[in-house]
DNA sequence: ACGGCAAAAAATGAATGCAAAATGGCTATC
DNA sequence: GATAGCCATTTTGCATTCATTTTTTGCCGT
């Protein structure tokens, strides 16, 4: 009664393929998805130390599927190998957050003028739904909603490119550094939300022209911006953390 | 007699990470290295099926270490893995061939970008020289020549984006595109070469004028033309007739 | 002869076992 | 009293073994 496999056939290409994320079959793939939410989620601190056999049966399973799990986890850049010395959660320094927020700001920007290429008035139709629905959140000083709103209306973007390869490496970027652009979010003050308001209704505006390059800029300068707000959140309220010997 | 580990304590991060692609040390990472290599010089067939015994004998080692590379490979795109099927080749429709350049298309556009930033007048001095050197090659019609420099002059606008992130997701996608970019520079028709010189004398501009959004722009048309000539060349690839309609 | 079915053979997926390396604690020494 | 070196324990890395699944092959029925 394991898992019978339902469809056969699917062809299988793990984090960085055009293909979809099949995994739910084989065992190791099942932990796959399982640790990489365990870990993008934030339930192992970083930079600790985690053995093997206390995952394996926290997760029920022997070493050999986990540990594939894992490689496959330090090719997406969630964790850390060290040979003969175990996995940890990827620390991510200061330097590394800006680098990931400058490559994500590229993929939308990327998929800002790719979109401008194929998406239809009725995405942009539902992009606008959502852009009013945050525009309600932004009145109601709800930032949860708002926060949703606005991811879903980046995710449009990006599906709206037609370009799964892009959306593929979106969702991996989109997961290392998903904890800090939570809390980035959340650091916004007045001024830089009414700011990013201003930027979106320029991004859709650039998206009903379909002027692809416009918005490309624009999507840039918009991620740019939520960059630095999300590094000055790092710095300034995170204190010097009691560095452990 | 196994790979004495020479160096203790190297971070450890597989292809998609900041860090380093240290895996000299532990048996896996050898044999990952091996396999990435083989695989993207196209010693296997596309789509064939691969045994892992016959890999394993192949390369001298047990199913465990193998098993854990062919994962990583599939994480990076470079083969397929079907559940209990085996490992495959990943084969690439036309489809993907277009999102990949695209996707290049947006890294490099980004590298543009971010190397305007941060890009030394010594540094835009090495790549005219490149540039120059590129020339010679057109001008004597040395493909192989013009097609090194040409890369070596894409790869330097990427360096100096100062983004580790940036310059293995590039990485990896340029293995994935590998063997049809070769050939897709040589498919260049006189016409498509003289314009790409002009394309990368305006890349040159750009870049001593620190121009970023401009470079971007300009960056990412000249890859989709890159692109349009390489998906041309292999969808009608025995056609020596220049005719023009 | 051809197509479908069943059993054998082979390949994959997962678990276990064993050797090498690292970690931690202890003692001996200065 | 602190430090360097040594040994026991833990942990990782890899090979081997076991269990399922797939694929092949041979057979039977039509």
């Amino acid at each position: 009664m394991k898992s019978t496999i339902p469809d056969s056939g699917v062809p299988i290409t793990l984090a960085a393929g055009n293909g979809a994320d099949r995994h739910e079959a084989s065992l190791h793939g099942e932990i796959l998805l399982r640790l990489r939410d365990y870990v993008v989620e934030g339930n192992i601190p970083e930079g600790a130390r985690i053995p093997e056999r206390q995952l394996c049966e926290m997760l029920g399973i022997s070493r050999t599927p986990l540990r594939e799990a894992l490689k496959v986890l330090a090719a997406e850049g969630l964790i850390e190998l060290l040979p003969n010395r175990g996995a940890r959660v990827r620390q991510l320094s200061q330097r590394d957050l800006e680098e990931l927020f400058d490559v994500m700001a590229g993929l939308e920007s990327l998929a800002g003028r790719l979109a401008c290429e194929a998406i239809s008035d009725a995405e942009i139709t539902a992009i606008e739904q959502l852009h009013y629905e945050m525009y309600g959140h932004y009145l109601h000083r709800d930032m949860h909603g708002y926060f949703q709103a606005n991811q879903r209306i980046h995710e449009s973007i990006v599906a709206a490119a037609r370009n799964e390869a892009l959306k593929t490496a979106y969702a991996n970027f989109a997961g290392r550094i998903r904890r800090v652009r939570y809390s980035a979010n959340f650091a916004r003050k007045r001024q830089r939300w009414a700011e990013a308001m201003r930027e979106h209704e320029a991004i859709l505006d650039a998206l009903r022209r379909r002027a692809g390059s416009e918005l490309s800029d624009i999507l840039f300068q918009h991620l740019r911006n939520k960059r630095t707000a999300a590094i000055e959140h790092l710095t300034e309220p995170q204190e010097p953390a009691p560095a452990s010997p």
